[in-house]
DNA sequence: CTGAAAGCGCTTACAG
DNA sequence: CTGAAAGCGCTTACAG
């Protein structure tokens, strides 16, 4: 079936009243809507999506712009799936698609949210990755593009929308969890970028220190990427300390793939030999030996809100989400594993 | 800027010179190309894709569409997103835009696709996630739009276009390997759905028996799925069993981390205790203890293929793309790892 | 409740 | 080399 138009012909009426009919407008007879809906069942017919945004000035889909990095990542293993699963839940409810866009490795994320959005392919978009300084919010605020990010920057203005994990929050338990078993020495583990996390995570560590009455040391503060290679990098520095630390938080568990094997190869025992407590929950880390202590979150919950506080952007949905918050940090819970065992365990491990 | 008519008044020159100025054609002047282009770029003017779309009939936007556990699980660690941006340089060439689709957890796969076909967003898709029998293939012929799979299937016809990768040769040479290695006990760990690397994976493992002189035993054939849990169910099977196999092949990197969970537990050595040669590279196998012994392939190389495969089905592209193969079964290396060493090594491990 | 008509923004034969 | 005009498929005031 190619257009509205021939629909129209085989059922004897006007493309008009095919629309509305499709469209669920009131003011069709049931009859009619009845007859319509059967024929485009059975000759499969589906609206040219192109007709009906030119038309209506939008294309009811939305655009998630992924990096390549936040794909590649150890972020990407389960949280970005879940979130987006979320993200489509709520969303669905108002029958808007989800697109992905991706921007590719090498292309600056700013040119490719500008083309994006100049296409007008996407009503609105959601962003990750945010960095401290990032001039997609200005832009897509000066473009009147509606948005919603899934991360903090000092870009945002009081009208943006995001939620963010509590990096800063889980840091400083995770600080105050090592001191209450005894740890004196806690090291922290950051990625060296602009990415908003690093700065957060590190502030959240120096305040759990300064809780903990402990000084704050930049030698135990290692710069690596989150990943496996960093954590292995970060494990090798450590083992080659004189005056090494007991304890280290990583900002991704991914991290700790690397960082088990570097001790592994030079005889030691992560946990016993230095207790690690990582960001975020993951299959990998719950089967890890030892398992990884972390923190847990919803990512579908993530995912759902964050649509939620996009939908009360949107003009033709504002008024059914005006109760859906602004901002939200989102909490994590400790799951406790064998990475971080109390001092009385420590040399019993395994 | 609005529109092309703004940007033609502006210019005061008429819609259709500046659409043409604008798209390359050759009958324009070329002083008026360089005031067009360049008023375009101050203004901030992008064609309204829906305009063109429906004009052109076609959006220059291709579809990939993802099945969420291809994101979740294992496959998705750095695979899917190098395999993409593959693909988007191909198409970027002639100024293709990739858009991801992703089929919510729960969504059947062929609804999903009939929708998105339907809805004419795209003017052709990569599939990925084949099944044996795989109804999205007959629907994409039936339906007239271009595609190419990353996956083979049943249900392919001799007209579709494929990359796979070389699940039963790796199989085969696994299963040789092990036998050189003075294994005589060879297990495989497979996923037990309909998915055709499963299938293929078991071919190549018996045909690698077979060429060693080894007999098929069923029982050595564990059926699990492909992710650290299944890994670790895996594991445990074994070292519940009176006579162990000393050998095993996984399907999916990620099974290792399980497996060698479950064997650390039971205070037995991978690699030491169970030799095993997994299906994919990864940054998690590559820091594992003992480090893991897989098959590599480069995938930018397959979204390159790909990319150009699909080019070779687009009417406006494929005489330049005539020299593609129809089909690939792509390569694997052999990377040797830790988790498999040779006999003389076995008991020395660590 | 339905039909006829306009028009969304673009590209492209066609005429000159 | 450029302009005027048609039309892609749809939705939506408007008239009846």
């Amino acid at each position: 079936m190619k257009g509205i138009r021939q629909l129209a012909e085989h059922l004897q009426i006007s493309t008009g009243t095919v629309s509305r009919a499709l469209n669920g407008k009131a003011d069709v007879n049931a009859e009619t809507r009845r007859r319509v809906l059967e024929a485009a069942e059975t000759l499969g017919y589906v609206p040219n999506q192109a007709g009906r945004s030119l038309r209506q000035g939008r294309s009811r889909t939305i655009g998630l712009m992924l990096s390549h990095d936040s794909m590649v990542g150890g972020a990407s293993d389960t949280f970005f799936p879940l979130v987006i699963n979320g993200l489509q839940e709520a969303l669905s409810v108002h029958s808007l698609d989800l697109i992905l866009l991706l921007c590719q490795r090498g292309e600056a994320p700013d040119d490719f949210l500008r083309r994006m959005v100049a296409q007008r392919i996407v009503d609105a978009m959601v962003i990750s990755s945010t960095r401290l300084d990032d001039p997609r919010f200005p832009f897509l605020n000066k473009a009147g593009m509606p948005f919603v990010s899934l991360g903090r920057s000092h870009s945002a203005t009081a009208d943006n929308r995001w939620v963010d994990l509590d990096f800063e929050g889980i840091a400083e338990r995770a600080v105050e969890r090592l001191y209450q078993h005894g740890h004196r020495k806690i090291a922290v583990a950051a990625p060296d970028t602009d990415v908003q996390l690093a700065e957060l995570f590190l502030d959240g560590y120096r305040r759990g220190l300064a809780h903990c009455g402990l000084d704050y040391d930049p030698d135990l503060v290692f710069r690596a990427e989150a990943h496996e290679q960093g954590g292995y990098a970060v494990g090798q520095r450590i083992i080659g300390l004189r005056n090494r630390p007991t304890a280290i938080l990583l900002n991704a568990e991914m991290m700790s793939v690397g960082l088990y094997r570097s001790f592994g190869e030079a005889g030691l025992q992560p946990g016993r030999d230095l207790a690690i407590i990582a960001e975020r929950e993951s299959p990998v880390g719950r089967f890890l030996l030892p398992r990884l202590t972390c923190f847990r979150l919803d990512p579908i919950a993530v995912g759902q809100m964050l649509g939620k506080m996009l939908l009360s952007q949107l003009p033709a949905f504002a008024d059914l989400y005006s109760d859906v918050p602004t901002t939200k940090i989102w909490p994590m819970e400790l799951v406790e594993g064998e990475s971080d065992p109390p001092p009385e365990k420590q040399s019993g491990l395994l």
